[in-house]
DNA sequence: CAAAAGCGTTGATAAATATCAACGCTTTTT
DNA sequence: AAAAAGCGTTGATATTTATCAACGCTTTTG
C-alpha cells in the first residue's frame, strides 16, 4: 500500500528514497479506510491529518447559510487531501472533506510530517515541488474563474481534468465551477452542437 | 534598501540571518526601479525575475480577446511579484505585471534563488513559510469567488485587504474581484445604508 | 493654462445565471 | 420487489451582473 506513496515521492523529488527512509515513512504514515460518504474532516474540527489518496475519490466543500454546498476541491488517487489553513493555524475548519467513493488513504499529522522532513531530505524537496505545482494550478483556476464565462470555465476544466469528469457526477462538477447544476446542464446542451 | 528584505526574511524564518548571509543576499538581489506604468513583465515573455517590492504598488493582469484587463494580483510593499508558472516552466507568460506607482524592487532570477537556498538555510525556511501563507490566501480567495455574491466578495476583500482599498482605485479592485466597475459602484452605493 | 486622460457615477437595456418546480430514468436501500 | 434516493433535464420566471452611453469632477500632461 505504501508503494504508491514511495513512487509519488520519488517522482516529485530529485534523490530517490533509500530503504531506511522508506521504512521510516512506512512507520509514520497510517493507513486509513473510508467508506463512501464518510467524513475525513468535519466543519468546526481542526484538521489534524493530511491524507495521501492511494485509491478512491473525495471532495472538499463548505456549506453556506442556505445549506448549499460549495465544492472547493476534488481529489482522486495521488492527491493530498487536507485543509492547510486549519492544519497549520490549528483553527477550526470551515470545510468538510468526505469520501465520494470508498477510499484508502495514508495519513500523517503535521508534526509528524515536519519531523520526517528533518530526517528525509527528499521529502523537503517533494514538498517544495508540490507547493509549486499547487501554486500554479491555483493561479490557473483563479484566473479562469474571474476571467471566463461559465461555458469557457467548463471547457477549460474538461481539458485540464478529464479524469474528474469521468469520476464525478455533473452536479458536483457544477458546484466546483461555481455554477448550478441546471446551468451546467444547459451549457452542455449548447456545446453539443 | 536591502534592509527591508532582511527584515522580511527574518520575520518569516526561524533562524536570523548572519552578516555573511546578508552580504550574500545583498550581492545577489539587484535593485530595480520602475516608473509608474512601466512593465516588469509583458505577456509573451518568459518571466525571468521575481521581485521583492521595497516601495511602491504593482498589478498583474491578463488581457482577453476583447481587450479587457483581468487583474489577478495586486502587490504593495513586502510582496513578491512574479508569474511562477512562467518562471518555473520557462513558458511565455499570459500575464502582464506593471507598476501602478513608482516602485523600487529587489530582483532575482530563479537560478540565483535556488543557488542562494543551498547556501542559506533560513531562505528555504522562508520560502516554505511563504508557500504556506500563499496557499492559504489562495484558498480563501478561491472559496470566496465561487461561493459568494459580488457584494460579499467585496466585503470580505475590504476586511482582508484594507491597504489595497486605499491604494488602488475602484475600477482596479472591481477587476480583481471579477466584476465590472459599474457593478462595484452600485454595490457600494447599496452598502452605504 | 488649456487639453487630455483618469475616475466614479448613473440610467437604460441586454445577457448570463439562479431559482423553483416537475419529470423520467437509474441505482441503491430496505 | 417495492420504496427511496440520486441524477440529469427542461420550462417558466426572477435575480444578478454586464454592456453601452453619457456626464461631472479631478488629476495629469503638454
Amino acid at each position: 500500500m505504501h508503494k504508491n506513496l514511495f513512487a509519488y515521492i520519488n517522482k516529485h523529488s530529485t534523490s530517490p528514497l533509500t530503504s531506511e527512509e522508506e521504512a521510516l515513512i512506512e512507520a509514520t504514515f497510517q493507513p486509513k479506510k473510508l467508506r463512501k460518504k464518510q467524513y475525513f474532516l468535519q466543519e468546526g474540527d481542526v484538521c489534524k491529518y493530511t491524507g495521501f489518496i492511494v485509491k478512491g475519490a473525495m471532495r472538499q466543500y463548505s456549506v453556506d447559510d442556505k445549506g448549499s454546498e460549495h465544492i472547493v476541491h476534488l481529489y482522486i488517487e495521488n492527491y493530498w487531501a487536507t485543509d492547510r489553513e486549519s492544519s497549520i493555524m490549528l483553527t477550526p475548519s470551515v470545510y468538510n472533506i468526505d469520501a465520494w467513493e470508498d477510499t484508502e488513504m495514508l495519513i500523517i499529522t503535521r508534526a509528524e510530517m515536519l519531523d520526517l522532513m528533518k530526517k528525509i531530505p527528499a521529502l523537503v524537496n517533494m514538498i517544495q515541488h508540490m507547493d509549486e505545482r499547487n501554486a500554479i494550478a491555483n493561479q490557473r483556476r483563479l484566473s479562469s474563474t474571474i476571467s471566463n464565462t461559465a461555458e469557457k470555465r467548463y471547457e477549460e476544466f474538461g481539458n485540464n481534468h478529464p479524469q474528474f469528469i469521468q469520476r464525478f457526477p455533473q452536479h458536483i462538477i457544477a458546484s466546483y465551477l461555481g455554477i448550478t447544476k441546471e446551468t451546467l446542464s444547459r451549457i452542455r446542451k449548447q456545446a453539443m452542437k
